[in-house]
DNA sequence: TCTAGTTAGTTACTTTATGTAACTTAGTTT
DNA sequence: AAACTAAGTTACATAAAGTAACTAACTAGA
């Protein structure tokens, strides 16, 4: 007696997006790329966890880690069109904030 | 030198979403109202986590429970209004996850 | 040159969240 | 009475996150 159970695709998608910091990530990276510090500032994550995410990420495609050889080197993080292809998602979720989210500081 | 932060309506509804089952749940509700063991077994989520999560979604007026007085008792959950105004968000996921994820059973 | 500061992390340790499985209470079927 | 179902709860184990100090490689300042 199994309901008819869930996408799997689908299921795969919420993973990814209900792990702790995966969508503030995307989202600050939606305004382009960016650094490892000014990352973890904007978003106000710690070092280990943004690292283990960014890692994650890069892992799934998302994320692209550029290192510029200057000197000193010069990391960047930026999304790849995977990367960039859940826009959609972020800003739908904006949206919905927008109308129903109640401010409360 | 804080980088223009994160929008807090925005960011309290990604607080919501990236809670683990949170989103699972919302979108199991989305087919109707349904009683608890319904929702374990076709999320395949422990009760005690379930239990947790309903509580949170009634305390912040997504989700709503009813006592039928049947005899016995049958507990109803289901999606208000607000609850319901996720659907846009469920359903952008659903669209990426058809195009984006890769099947790999 | 010695000291302090930055970037991109890592390590060790603590706290919180989740998972597992057994238990409960009330009513129900056999 | 014995076993079953619904809707949870409790106690305990494991995993994920937070915190803060540390590192390596380089740089800017006194």
């Amino acid at each position: 007696m199994s309901q008819p159970t869930i996408c799997p695709k689908f299921e795969k998608a919420i993973t990814i997006l209900s792990q702790r910091w995966t969508a503030l990530v995307i989202y600050q990276l939606l305004q382009g790329k960016q650094r490892f510090n000014e990352l973890q500032s904007s978003i106000g994550i710690s070092g280990k966890v943004l690292s283990d995410r960014l890692k994650d990420l890069e892992q799934k495609g998302l994320v692209k880690r550029d290192v510029i050889p200057d000197t000193p080197v010069v990391i960047e993080y930026s999304l790849t069109e995977k990367g960039y292809s859940m826009e959609p998602i972020l800003r739908t979720i904006e949206d919905w904030s927008q109308n129903w989210v109640i401010n409360e500081d």
